[in-house]
DNA sequence: GTCTATATACGGATAGAC
DNA sequence: GTCTATCCGTATATAGAC
């Protein structure tokens, strides 16, 4: 709504450049703790150790700076992703390529961004106007994930009966909720990692069939488990 | 924080009680659009059709609806689901009782509630006070599915390798975060449950075997793999 | 660049008429 | 039971000192 505010843009890192790079983590902070309504001027000033009107020096309003911080996460996360999948040798086959991107996406979900969060948490709280480039990141992030279905079924690996995009958000969903109840003292984080890609791995996969066990044929133990040791 | 109003709180439909439904039924509406924070008794009022001012005749406080609106909709899901499994054939297997559950959940948050989506998406943002009566249902929740997954797993049929709480964490996590994405002009209710099925039922069954290619068998055409287009 | 002081708007809550 | 009028706390944003 409001325009820019004169202060420096540019990604050099100035100590104002620095300044601005403060307020924006701490209205990330924020914003994915407090919600979109919730994210109050002073909480961020606060969090980045100086007084509210100063972030009118770096950020022309308190929409200007929210709309850099949805921005900011969609962006980040893609290009994390993006460049994971990149580093990988040319011939990894499309199952493996999707395991990769599960574990970059949730390593900045978890680990590595309160920007990731607080998209993840705040897109269906936010007003339309604010979520333009937002938007068109998590577009070219879509095209991303779609790519990588679309070469699991042309290499005859998805399991016939499953919607490629309805497969895609139930396993990108899966994947978003972590952040919501993950808790690094129960689970690590390789252990997270492992069981979203072995879930997902089994349940995609056309390979994977249901072994019939026909008759009772006693050839499996019925197990007592033992907790898991992560 | 404070306490109740005098207004009626029996079950009963007396017109009052029609009438705090109606207020209960618009907050929910609006808490699961706007958040926690956003949630504005004047668009509450604007929903139910009468004056904000009215709303404190039937609830005592602003935090009274909202939290009687969260242990509303965690109640509301639990039951649904536990009703359902009830509902089921004893000898059902556990594996069909988890498909079950899947649908159920699926149902209430998709096509019944906007308490559910409520709480789906307001957990995270409400302050602690207001979720005593909340985080009760949602243990009891919880334990629901520990059920199934533990069912599951005595009966030898969850792939080892997977963690029961994780893997019923992000199962869950894939089905709640379907909120965000589901569109009835896109995909049938029935087609989303049916790929969340089909995803769980692969992803976690211990017959799921993912069977090695190892030579090219010829058995599956080679189908050719489109490259990436940026 | 960052502060203190302050103008202005908005939302929860109450008083009291009907 | 539901309304109109209003009090009051809080939050964004601006003015202007340093």
């Amino acid at each position: 709504m409001s325009r820019k505010a004169g202060g420096p843009t540019s990604e050099e890192s100035s100590k104002s450049a620095r300044t601005r790079e403060r307020i924006l983590d701490a209205a990330a902070h924020v914003l994915s703790r407090k919600g979109y309504a919730g994210t109050r001027l002073g909480d961020i000033a606060d969090q980045a150790q100086l007084q509210a009107p100063a972030i009118y020096y770096y950020f022309g309003s308190r929409e200007d700076l929210i709309e850099e911080v949805m921005w900011t996460g969609a962006r980040r996360v893609r290009e994390h992703v993006s460049e994971t999948l990149d580093a990988l040798p040319a011939d990894t086959d499309p199952m493996d390529r999707i395991c990769a991107a599960i574990e970059a996406h949730l390593h900045i979900e978890l680990e590595l961004s309160d920007f990731a969060t607080a998209v993840i948490r705040n897109s269906g709280q936010i007003p339309e106007h604010l979520r333009t480039r937002q938007l068109a990141e998590e577009g070219e992030y879509g095209k991303l994930w779609r790519t990588l279905f679309r070469d699991l079924d042309n290499a005859g690996d998805l399991r016939p009966g499953l919607d490629p995009r309805v497969a895609h958000l139930l396993v990108l969903g899966a994947i978003n909720w972590a952040a919501e109840w993950w808790n690094p003292k129960r689970d690590t984080f390789d252990a997270v990692v492992r069981n979203a890609q072995s879930l997902v791995r089994h349940g995609l996969s056309a390979r994977s069939q249901l072994i019939e066990p026909d008759e009772q044929t006693g050839s499996r133990p019925p197990r007592k488990r033992t907790r898991r040791t992560p």
